[in-house]
DNA sequence: AATCGGAGTCGAAGCGCTTCGACAACCTAT
DNA sequence: ATAGGTTGTCGAAGCGCTTCGACTCCGATT
């Protein structure tokens, strides 16, 4: 193990001077530098991450803890992970993987260790029982996701609200009236996860305004579910021509079903899906949808977090605007004009 | 920031004693213990990661590469990625997130910084250009994934070749005699990645071992691939019963495009798939299939390595035994009476 | 010519922990 | 009673780095 030292020696300075060879924190002249970075390479030398934590108080380390469910959303999550991991590379931070399971007693344990500098923190509920602890220290955090109570926090989010209105919208230009929403599983609105219920906040605030008929009925991934949902709303609804499809295992399901019923997709029945663009494509039926940015996410929630601990940067909420993308799974309502 | 020496103070013992009271290298009395562990608790004490990371040159830290592409396998590679870290906190350990990106640069840069105490890597190709450097250090690695040398490495991964001769095997029992394989994306192929043509080693033996006649067939994920891919099969090999499917994502438009083509699963065709059981119940059909283990390899490969960081524990390579789980989507060979 | 200030370098003091050797106090076997 | 071994505790020496103050040049300013 080479250490700063042996550098120093070998190339017939001080070992300070290497540091700020290093860091860059003083000038040094053009002949020295060269000196010390041909040593580095010749004895091949990487500082000592432990020594450098310890000297610092930095550790170079950003936190990101994950949820431990893999239920919902995993491409998307997995997404976000890497998006997070090489943009922090970008910046010169490590990324340490944290699993929900330790619940709070992470965030104690991580900010109290120093073992990382900051966090990001996915998955959040409305009334998350870490939030408290994160208001409590100094050490810089980002949310991916929203909060009920975001003073003091800065998170970044797809504005899922704005997203669900964006559904509707399309498919009233496209003259539906009936629209179901085939929702997450159940599961995820007990627990209080935030976009789910932005995302229906919009539906229905949208929808009411434009003189639409709403039906929201959760729903568990897969085939089976699927059918008793969709037998349910059609029973209820038998009027409806649109649907709104938040639960990526719900969409192939559902696409088999209609097609199985003879309902045609998009002549009879238009779908649109929230899902990130390669579920979209890779669907029997290309849907129309709203992506989510994963990647975007994960860059701006290391970009912020970076920023906040170059002293830059402040809370803020940032809401990155859906965008919809027009497939082959919508079109006009059939009969619109019978009204 | 509550350190050692405050914690030892308030507690009325050295330092020292504080230090082996938390690490119990040395025996402690019983009084003396409680009575710094009282001052633990009250003070709220962390200790310090990088000063002991420093001190110890351990830092309690696995470094865990994923591939950058999220082009295969993500739910799987998340699922092992989370039960890496949740394994690995069981054994003291923390996580860090490597991606892809920097290639066996990274491999040199946590090892030579002390970063991480030992590595684990996923998607190894046949010929990793990280394998010389595991090699060449003395730091403790195991692959997930199987290389094309192993020798001086720990691997863990399901036994492939035994998959595939397994789905050969069902389809054979049931009568089938025609097989096509629905294999991974070309260029998963093309990177010579270990697990693919392990088990096409697999299904090629074991179905000339039993007569059968296999027809092998890289293929994208999606609805439009499959039915390219699909077409040529059926095109080639029109007596074709069974199918291996070795892609999550032509699992759902294979048996979409089947049903359209009035092909009834099980009775006119049987389907075995390699993939998670959650992919395998969730299907349209319930599938017959090899499930992916990925819990199993997490936990199994992070204590190989753990044990190998203990000094118990050497190179060996594990692999995991296949296990078919037999659902709705194999039947009896139709017509097998008229050979 | 005297003074000032910036550029470039060095030495030394830690950062908070682990760990080794030393040592006192006690217990056991002779 | 004495040598020998345990057990429990302490002090001190680092681990490899960052950073602060100090110092030396040297060109620029009056």
């Amino acid at each position: 193990m080479v250490t700063l030292a042996e550098v120093a020696q070998h190339a017939g300075v001080s070992a300070s001077t290497v540091s700020y060879v290093l860091s860059g924190k003083r000038s040094i002249s053009g002949a020295t530098r060269q000196r010390v970075e041909q040593s580095i390479r010749e004895l091949g030398y990487h500082p000592n991450a432990g020594a450098r934590a310890l000297a610092s108080s930095k550790s170079n380390i950003i936190a990101l803890m994950i949820p431990l469910r893999t239920d919902m959303y995993v491409p998307v999550m997995m997404e976000i992970a890497i998006a997070v991991a090489t943009t922090a590379r970008t910046h010169g931070y490590d990324v340490l993987l944290l699993t929900g399971e330790e619940g709070p007693d992470a965030v104690r344990r991580v900010t109290g260790s120093g073992l990382a500098d900051a966090m990001i923190l996915m998955d959040v509920q409305l009334d998350d029982e870490r939030l408290p602890l994160l208001r409590g220290t100094d050490q810089p955090s980002v949310l991916i996701g929203l909060p009920a109570d975001t003073t003091g926090l800065t998170c970044v989010d797809l504005d899922f609200k704005a997203t669900g209105a964006l559904c509707v919208e399309h498919l009233a230009m496209l003259g539906h009236r009936d629209i179901a929403v085939i929702g997450e599983a159940p599961a995820v609105y007990e627990r209080h996860t935030g976009f789910a219920e932005r995302t229906l906040d919009g539906l229905r605030l949208r929808s009411q305004e434009l003189g639409m008929r709403l039906l929201h009925r959760p729903c568990e991934g897969g085939y089976d579910a699927m059918a008793v949902t969709l037998a349910r709303v059609l029973d209820e609804r038998p009027g409806t021509t649109g649907f709104v499809v938040q639960n990526e295992s719900a969409v192939e399901p559902l696409l088999a079903l209609l097609r199985q019923q003879g309902r045609a997709v998009p002549e009879d029945v238009s779908v649109v899906a929230v899902c990130p663009d390669q579920v979209a494509v890779q669907a029997s039926v290309r849907l129309t949808s709203v992506s989510i940015p994963a990647q975007e996410m994960g860059r701006h929630a290391v970009e912020q977090l970076v920023a906040k601990l170059d002293g830059r940067g402040s809370d803020e909420v940032v809401l990155i605007a859906p965008e919809l993308t027009i497939r082959a799974s919508t079109g006009p309502a059939p009969s619109t004009t019978h009204h």
